[in-house]
DNA sequence: AAGGCTTAGTGTCAAACGAACACTTGAAAA
DNA sequence: TTTTCAAGTGTTCGTTTGACACTAAGCCTT
């Protein structure tokens, strides 16, 4: 495999992707496999989103490229949140037999940018290509060993979700244009892992002044229909004061 | 000047440091001096400190060297926030003569990882070394042009200082081991670029817990005598909640 | 058609918190 | 002894939070 002389091969971006259907918050991974030394069987393994930054591109860049490569889009919630350079995250097995395959010095040592994205996951069509063979969307409850160090950077973007959800109006990002407060509220209770009060959650999010109701409500539903909201952007950038301190009950500590 | 082949040519490390002195926040540091082709004298300039990341060091690692080398000091507050990359950052006149005179491959993009550090300032001695020659304290408010994009590291570290300060208990950092509550905020002030009210800040930080009186006052000042408090890194570690939310009067914006 | 099922939607009260606000105290200096 | 200067202290009011339970609306079942 040919490896393009613009890549910097020191330094990746990888995507974590996180998506959220049936109620479970969800990361978009994608499979590799790699030739097993001893049963000549093929291994296959999840790692995350990736890809060695380009001489000619930024940090952000790269991790837009990444995400357009793999889903096709573009425009869509992204940000960094932090590097990881462990001098043995790429010593594992696996990774080493991965790296062979695929780059052309698979002994040099990678450190790695982290992004986090949020996708409304009903918007990603995986794109044909060389890095979506068996892309999947695996419950963020049940994701198994990853490639390098791919569960701690996971692990990392989960913490920052966390964060920033209660700070800055984001987890709209993960629903349709349209959503009812039920939906709302079961993210926000998905991604705090935490029940929260019906009556304050509705209350907070109104107040904030980022969602406005629209006239529209379910249809066909066997029971009472939910009204719809969509989130304000404008709403939120005139006035981003509001929305600061998005506490959800009890107070909730950034240490861990 | 000869290169060690253990560094990683596309890696950095800077450090922000913050110190606080004279009611100023200020950031340490360093001179360099390149040849200028056309006067025949010799540019400085200011930058941060920093310096390639060794091939059997992680991050964190690389970062608390540059600071020990520079400083002396170990065990100070360090706290990766951002990493930089874009493939222009280099491109300067002044930036690229200097790298000709101490890199290898002066072309290499290299990508940096960005951290800040938080000290007391008076107990840093400036250690005689390579690149030490003029570090200097400069006053937030004061500071020149920097080397490579070290203008917008700065600012982005002192964002990141104005968010984690509300957050965490972290100011204590820059400020010695007893000191009074008129210290404390001046610094908080400092920071946030905000008038804070006496009372309601003493009361605040005296709920958070994480603050604890000692018998001692001031002594030789011609004025009632303040009493010294110390930071209780105990108490806060049982009870890191109290803290969460130390958002200081009228909110505080986390978006630009 | 009636009753049952399911989720949506609504209000109040008490406690905690935040913001605004002015005078007294203690020490040194004049 | 008086002056000067920063330290230190409480109360009030409005807002926000958190706890808590019933009614409304639509479909489905019988």
């Amino acid at each position: 495999m040919s490896i393009s002389p613009s890549l910097n091969p020191h330094v990746s971006v990888d995507c974590v992707i996180f998506g959220f259907s049936k109620e479970t918050l969800r990361l978009l991974l994608i499979k590799r496999t790699v030739p097993n030394a001893l049963t000549e069987l093929d291994d296959s393994y999840y790692a995350l989103p990736g890809d060695l930054v380009r001489d000619n591109e930024n940090l952000d860049e790269a991790a837009v490229r990444v995400l357009k490569e793999l889903t096709g889009l573009t425009g869509i919630f992204l940000q960094q949140f932090q590097a990881f350079g462990d001098p043995l995250r790429i010593t594992k097995a696996k990774d080493r037999a991965w790296l062979q395959g695929v780059r052309q010095d698979p002994d040099a040592r990678v450190i790695t940018v982290a992004y986090m994205a949020l996708i409304e996951s009903s918007k990603v069509e995986i794109q044909p290509g060389s890095f979506s063979k068996g892309a999947v969307w695996l419950p963020i409850g049940e994701i198994p060993e990853l490639a390098f160090d791919h569960n701690e950077i996971s692990e990392g973007a989960l913490m920052a979700l966390r964060e920033k959800v209660q700070i800055q109006p984001i987890a709209f990002e993960l629903l349709p244009d349209k959503f009812t407060m039920s939906d709302l509220q079961a993210l926000y209770e998905t991604i705090l892992q935490r029940d929260l009060d019906k009556r304050n959650f509705r209350r907070k999010m109104l107040n904030s002044g980022v969602i406005a109701a629209l006239p529209e409500k379910q249809h066909g539903v066997s029971n009472k229909p939910a009204r719809y909201y969509v989130f304000n952007r404008n709403l939120f950038e005139n006035s981003p004061m509001d929305f600061v301190n998005l506490k959800m009950e009890g107070s909730f500590t950034l240490f861990s």
